[in-house]
DNA sequence: TCCATTTTGTTCCCACGTTCACAAACTCCT
DNA sequence: AGGAGTTTGTGAACGTGGGAACAAAATGGA
């Protein structure tokens, strides 16, 4: 084994487990809610909804956390995988669109328990500005440029309407913020260097319809699972 | 070439294609408003934010339905794309948990453009049943069963507190759901043959933490995209 | 101490997905 | 008709991810 220090910045965590992090990293919170103080790799998984040998293959991509015939300390680990995603600092986030959606998110709580911050709220509409939601005032989106210097934002909520997303994508890139979390249902292009993640409600269900489709049509059921269980 | 008939029900599409057709779907239908009749795979592919190569090999999954030297008909390849995900038809869905996100749900106009058709609104909490959502009146989540059966219901949305996803999952279950849309916060276990596909917003944001934190300690840049722009 | 038991960390192999590169097939122009 | 140009559909190479299986390392009892 190569015992690799923390500090290794040469360290690559495939995409795919980084995807999984958060799910373990609320499986451990959740146990650890239960009083549970130690866990098997089994046990974890279990919770996690993933095959045992997939997590600790997962987990030692982050160092050797646990202890062989005993398991992982469920606190230790949590505080391990929170720090490798980044939660255990603040992140200031800004939303923009401030519809059903934006309403929505600026009242979900799992964002402020999972160290983001919403710092502010953005519309165009000139109608929706000052009023008050989740606490926060909504502003001209014209502002943005001053919240984002003033609380050094990098990552930013679209949730506009799909024709304003592109726009608003430029402008955050202009401005500085390289991380955009994208729920309108259009395709923006951004530079080298910024991440984009995509949330479609209406693609999710598409792909359900699919599968709900071939099950109809007697296909063949042995891939019938539509690979997101 | 194999020429597939569109009925040969052998024919399997791999999950990644199937999770991309939607794009490819909403693409084509902005080239369609457009007043394009016809594109090339390089236009649908640079419109639908992938490879050209890619869109191909996609395509050729479902069909031969373009032209060589010329390119695809845009009404055509979206009406293939369309009847292949199922969306021709309209599929009726009911959505358990009327909170912030259940209400943004509700209203959601891409659901009902794409043949979603929100039959029912649930909730277990008595002081929310009876008011009306995006002109629906919430009825309480015992009427789950009856509903479903009236409407014949395939589809249903998770949007509860995550305390409550497994057992309402269980529930529609029970009652023969056999596709789940879930954004509750936990994983939800459901027997074979049962779809369920998640959906986790501070999940999203956590990804987009962990490449921002690692842009900020100079880590390689090189592998800087998250993977989903 | 030594052995049986447990559980991690890792290796090996297979399946899936992506991309390149090119033959096949179509249009248009002369 | 025939050749130049264009674009699709696909075979092959490559890379990533998943899972079984096992060696290594810890515990606990005799």
């Amino acid at each position: 084994m190569t015992t690799r220090s923390s500090t290794d910045a040469t360290r690559v965590i495939p995409e795919a487990t980084v995807a999984r992090l958060p799910v373990y990293l609320r499986a451990l919170t959740a146990l650890a809610d239960s009083g549970i103080r130690t866990c098997s790799s089994e046990d974890l998984a279990t919770a996690a909804g993933v095959n045992s040998a997939k997590l600790r293959k997962d987990l030692s991509y982050l160092g050797s956390y646990g202890t062989r015939g005993v398991g992982y300390d469920v606190d230790y680990l949590r505080y391990q995988i929170a720090r490798e995603i980044g939660v255990t600092q603040d992140w200031p986030v800004v939303i923009v669109g401030i519809g059903n959606l934006g309403h929505a998110l600026a009242n979900y709580s799992g964002f402020r328990s999972r160290g983001f911050r919403v710092v502010a709220l953005l519309d165009a509409d000139p109608a929706l500005v000052g009023q008050t939601v989740a606490g926060v005032v909504v502003r001209p989106f014209d502002d943005l440029e001053e919240i984002v210097r003033e609380h050094d934002v990098a990552i930013g909520v679209i949730a506009t309407p799909a024709f304003a997303a592109q726009d608003v994508a430029d402008r955050m890139v202009a401005i500085g913020i390289t991380s955009i979390l994208n729920f309108a249902p259009a395709v923006v292009a951004v530079p080298e260097g910024v991440d984009v993640r995509k949330v479609d409600l209406s693609i999710e269900l598409q792909i359900l319809a699919y599968h709900e489709q071939r099950k109809a049509n007697g296909a063949d059921p042995t891939n019938a699972d539509g690979g997101a269980a």
